[in-house]
DNA sequence: AATTTGCCACTTGTCAGGCAACTTGGTTAT
DNA sequence: ATAACCAAGTTGCCTGACAAGTGGCAAATT
């Protein structure tokens, strides 16, 4: 119990595996929609474990929108058209090439919502910015790296495109990725002398989002994000 | 909230209910990560209800990565930087509000990935971006309006960036497009004629992705987004 | 003969109780 | 003082049971 890595050696649970047969199953093609599954019972004859194992599973499909229960008829799978929730999981953020096509999906959101936020951010929203902007200079002058502030002048540039699904994207993705540096940053070298370069980027977004000028707000986000991905390449250089 | 709001408002089963209690109490701070929950035991006597549903609304705060379980020990509040899952879920697809984020958000991730698929683009991938174009040809000069190959097109793009995560949201938020378009076309008369417009916007996208242009793959792909967005908004033109 | 009504088997939703596996902290033995 | 050990507490999983809702079939009615 020295080093405890609780993040895969948990055993899967009996209802995990079975949901993950079932979401096998479906995805084969094996089930159509509106089709019905078994009954409990017999799923749970034909997999050798408890009916409440079994509703444990069904519940796991049920809740990611593939499939749903009537009481007294049945479970039926769910058209893919009316699938009204999405799931995005990364099974194993220390894999170079999942995180690779992570940080390539948020430069993409994030760069998008940077325009986005140059064209139709109000003066509330600019001076929410600006105000991060300082914090995290304030930081950068107290010698820390700052990187809460860094997140938090993002998550203002995003918060003022009034989408919410660009806050949650671009929030849940930026987590995993600083989690990711967090984790990979304990056996590397500290790196320093940094921070203000990226502060001199961060300025040049904010310029473009106060200019309301939507191209070049996306140039500077994609220049900023360019330069972030390669400093965050140091990480796994392999 | 995350309970089906289809078409029948069926009674939210106890334990979907006590899963969104438990997920607000969360969300409000009420409780921090790393702790622990209240025993199983607790929350079954606080909330009136019997264990089992107990466990069955934790296995779904669970499956969602909130929380984490170990045997023995209790049930845990995540980090929320390790958070592994990302989860959004289209409460509403009737809300103009809300459809007019998911496009925004569609036409991101499309035209990135246009972009990408012009970049890195091989000859296999091309070819099948190639054949999806001509059915869809087909389609029209036999007079339908094609709507799958429309999507066969998007995907075998998407597809080329080899991201899966691009592939896997443009796919969610593409059905769900044409999900909304489909139901709303049905108190509207039928557009017709547009179709090759459409073909020959797509015939475009295809010339820069085979020209290896990727600054010309986004700007075709942005104009055909913004295209179709402009034919959408008809239907929901109040 | 056609339609409505009532009934009954079947399925999911929920509950109660219990045992096994595991964790944790304190106690005991060395 | 250190290490092995034990016991209470907790989750994982099971059996068994009843309530609530569904669907089809047959009897009853028109």
């Amino acid at each position: 119990m020295t080093q405890s890595h609780d993040f895969l050696d948990r055993a899967p649970s009996l209802a995990d595996t079975l949901a993950h047969k079932l979401r096998q199953e479906i995805a084969a093609g094996r089930m159509r929609p509106g089709e019905r599954l078994p009954t409990e019972q017999q799923i749970s004859e034909r997999y050798g474990v408890s009916r409440p194992t079994v509703r444990e599973a069904i519940g796991r499909l049920k809740h990611d929108g593939l499939v749903v229960t009537r009481q007294g008829a049945g479970a039926f799978i769910a058209e893919p058209g009316a699938l009204a929730v999405f799931r995005l999981d990364v099974e194993d953020f220390t894999n170079r090439d999942e995180i690779r096509n992570i940080v390539e999906l948020l430069m993409a959101v994030e760069a998008t919502a940077t325009e986005l936020a140059a064209q139709r951010r109000g003066e509330e929203d600019l001076a929410a910015i600006q105000a991060q902007l300082d914090a995290m200079q304030a930081a950068i002058d107290r010698g820390e790296p700052g990187v809460d502030e860094d997140m938090a002048f993002h998550r203002a540039i995003v918060d003022a495109t009034g989408n919410p699904f660009f806050r949650d994207l671009s929030d849940f993705l930026d987590r995993r990725v600083r989690h990711f540096i967090r984790t990979a940053r304990a056996n590397t070298a500290r790196m320093g002398g940094l921070t203000q370069a990226v502060q001199a980027e961060h300025q040049a977004i904010f310029d473009m989002i106060a200019k309301a000028d939507p191209a070049g707000a996306r140039r500077a986000a994609e220049t900023h994000l360019r330069n972030a991905a390669e400093r965050l390449s140091l990480y796994f250089a392999k």
